[in-house]
DNA sequence: AGGCTAGTCTGAACCTCGTTCAATGAGGTT
DNA sequence: AACCTCATTGAACGAGGTTCAGACTAGCCT
């Protein structure tokens, strides 16, 4: 027997517990409050542990609101995936608008958790952790896949490129449509917006 | 005689100087060591008044942002109409891609200043300030423009809802270009995204 | 000039946070 | 049971934005 794990003590099994709680309740604020609803004082409050507690199972809050980013984010891939998968179109465009339109539904659902997913990494310009590039990497594949139809000459590097410049104009498109309903867009505006570019984008001359 | 603007006081004088020291002093601060270097203490120090006297000249710290913020937009604009200005091209793509290059340019060489336009959107849900749409509304026209060259048949509608959906996808893909150095895209490949996705979305089938 | 009033200016004090650490206590080992 | 080890606790620390009662001016009236 490999012994590479080899004791569930009872503390771990409660520090893993406490975890799994913390995270939980993280992402119910983050969810329903936005990033700034994240406090130590209240979440230890709420999981019913000391605020030193945290420290123990997380270097900071910033780990924390991480650990939930890495569920966001696969909540994410997940939804984009499956939209394709549920609606099997044979035209590369189609598929490519279907994704685009299911990354701005979970954004637009998931507003706060999404917006978590990008506003930590503005303001500690630390180092991305593996899994951020990872997943980031699946959505870019999702992408680039469908577009390699639509461009079949294309150099492996012209399409990375171009698969870059489509996720960030629509992430633009979505980031600025969410932003203030005020003087804003309503949904299905940015769905049309999200469709006229990806169309002109791809309609080959 | 009108009398409007009747009696600039030897207080009245005061507080315009003291106004605009501490955005002289918060814009260089924010060039240099972005938003988390506005702290209200550093500032008073540097300005060499009290603490209080910063609340006498602005509703708050936020407050003295958006009053640097006001001074960026400007910047902004004045560059990106001078790019069109300075290279007339006749072809209307070409104007669009000088713009968004010389936007990206603006972004890369003043950074910080250019997020705090953002970042603060983003975390006060306030109401937006006039001269804030109307900047935007500026530079939406510039946009425009040569868009309606490029589409002439679009009715008014279709093509705000371009201009917008360009303006976002170019946003978005100098964010992300910009964000992290690491893992990242040296300045003139995101110039060829900008220059692949612009001409293909205006290059009429 | 001498006061009187309506402000401004001051900075100590308040409050809210994230984070730490000496003291406590529980788990596992002999 | 006695001992050692390390997790856990929560009061205390430091940093930051914001406030406010008192000190202080500047302009104005007599």
């Amino acid at each position: 027997m490999p012994d590479t794990a080899k004791k569930p003590s009872k503390a771990d099994l409660r520090r893993e517990d406490l975890r799994a709680r913390l995270i939980d309740i993280a992402e119910t604020r983050i969810r329903d409050e936005g990033l700034p609803a994240i406090k130590a004082r209240e979440l230890a409050r709420e999981a019913d542990c000391a605020v030193g507690a945290i420290y123990n199972v997380f270097p900071d809050l910033n780990g924390l609101i991480m650990a939930v980013n890495g569920r966001t984010f696969q909540s994410l891939g997940k939804v984009v995936a499956a939209s394709v998968a549920a609606a099997p179109q044979n035209a590369p465009q189609a598929e490519l608008i279907t994704m685009s339109h299911a990354y701005l539904r979970f954004a637009a659902e998931n507003t706060n958790l999404w917006r978590a997913l990008f506003d930590l990494e503005m303001s500690t310009e630390m180092d991305v952790p593996q899994w951020y590039l990872a997943e980031l990497g699946k959505l870019f594949a999702l992408i680039a896949a469908p577009l390699a139809r639509v461009f079949p000459n294309y150099t492996r590097h012209e399409l990375e490129l171009m698969t870059r410049a489509l996720f960030s104009s629509v992430h633009g498109i979505v980031l600025l449509g969410l932003q203030k309903r005020i003087s804003g867009v309503p949904l299905d505006k940015i769905e049309d917006m999200i469709a006229i570019l990806l169309s002109n984008v791809t309609s080959q001359a």
